[in-house]
DNA sequence: TTAATATTTTAGTCTTGACTAAAAATATTT
DNA sequence: AAATATTTTTAGTCAAGACTAAAATATTAA
């Protein structure tokens, strides 16, 4: 059995190593889960034991392959409940990452499979995150971030690296959502902001804007 | 802040205050809940600690008001759950008391008025026990056992006592649901059973079922 | 290549919610 | 009314998961 604590930790070092090499620093997870460096080390050392990590001292910690799979199960129903919330519920993008972090450890396997079936089996949630299946596999949209997008080119916006509540707050503000179709007009290098046209209009956004948007091309 | 386990105690002192006067024993929220009677009395204290229950050493336990409308939130939560469950998830009314255990404890009030919404606000749940608004009322349908039914009756199935996946079970077998209309036709003094009549067929039925079956007339 | 700084681990505490065993209070029999 | 049985409470433990402060290790800078 694995506790609702132990599953934010599996998330947690899973997020991270994603980004980076597989291996994640004690201080990395702490910052992440917003707990102490202390409480880091003695929680890795309870996933060592049930074999959902390796960990040497002083040299961080990756998953194994059991628990890459639990981590991604977990992610898999964060991911369903936020698209039931959306699709189901009529909840706004920004609303519902907080409830999915509580229903992501309700466990019932039958439960996420019927919901999965319920939504017609959902490849992306409302940040526009892959949904891992039922094995923990999934495919990525290829997309890049506008920041690396010359001015001239155009795509999709399929996904927001940062989902955060302000973020996408400012995003529904400035009527930017998932789907649509949007032109890099112009890079300012000044202040290196890019004018972007969207099918209603064109608006200037700031570099830390265009970071976390992606589109497809 | 109520905890997950002080909402567990609050649910079953309110099952138990409702079937026998309010006040209730140590001892029998010990068996409720699967726990020994020392644990019971901690967290009683907790619970009159926080002006969810008046305790008196030696006396039992009822609910203050405020104890008594968090109980019948946490129950709306379980029965609209089970609703959900079984109207948009198509599971059978025997396998949905566990999950909602589990449930009943998220925490968003948004959310619940959404499923609220969202299941046409249902007015009483799989098992045909009433669903709280959310000021925590409900009206009970008036019904009887069978047990004080006299032969030549008739009414329609509207909930059961024994919510047990054992009892639940033996009715889908017996193809009863909520909502057939029975005719009880034969009473039995030697073993106290009955006969009823359903739209489809006839079938005998101990005292323990009968007891369990209630119709309104 | 030391010295200073940063990271990580250890040791010891705390809170929550459980437990056992023993003591105290209440209830039931004789 | 006393003896016995039952219920309830108290006292002391335990495990999980957090914390602080101090010690150990690793990294970076002088
Ligand atoms: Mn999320
Ligand atoms: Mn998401
Ligand atoms: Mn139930
Ligand atoms: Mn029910």
């Amino acid at each position: 059995m694995v506790t609702l604590s132990e599953e934010n930790y599996l998330k947690a070092i899973y997020h991270l190593g994603n980004q980076g090499d597989n291996t994640v620093s004690t201080n990395a997870i702490a910052e992440q889960i917003e707990a102490k460096a202390s409480s880091v080390t003695d929680m890795v050392k309870k996933l060592a034991d049930k074999q959902l990590a390796n960990y040497i001292k002083y040299q961080g910690v990756s998953l194994t392959e059991e628990g890459r799979l639990t981590a991604r199960t977990v992610i898999r129903k964060h991911r369903l409940w936020e698209t039931f919330l959306v699709k189901k519920l009529n909840f706004s993008w920004h609303e519902v990452h907080d409830i999915a972090e509580q229903l992501e450890h309700i466990k019932s396997e039958k439960l996420i499979d019927k919901l999965d079936d319920f939504l017609d089996n959902p490849t992306h949630d409302p940040h526009g995150d892959p949904i891992p299946d039922k094995h923990g596999n999934y495919t990525k949209i290829k997309s890049k971030s506008i920041l690396e997008i010359k001015p001239g080119n155009q795509g999709v916006l399929t996904s927001v690296k940062d989902s955060s509540k302000a973020f996408l707050k400012y995003l529904n503000k400035n009527e930017l959502a998932l789907g649509d179709s949007i032109k890099v007009v112009d890079f300012e290098p000044f202040d290196e902001s890019f004018t972007i046209e969207t099918k209603t209009k064109t608006i200037t956004i700031s570099k830390n804007v265009a970071k976390n948007l992606c589109l497809s091309i």
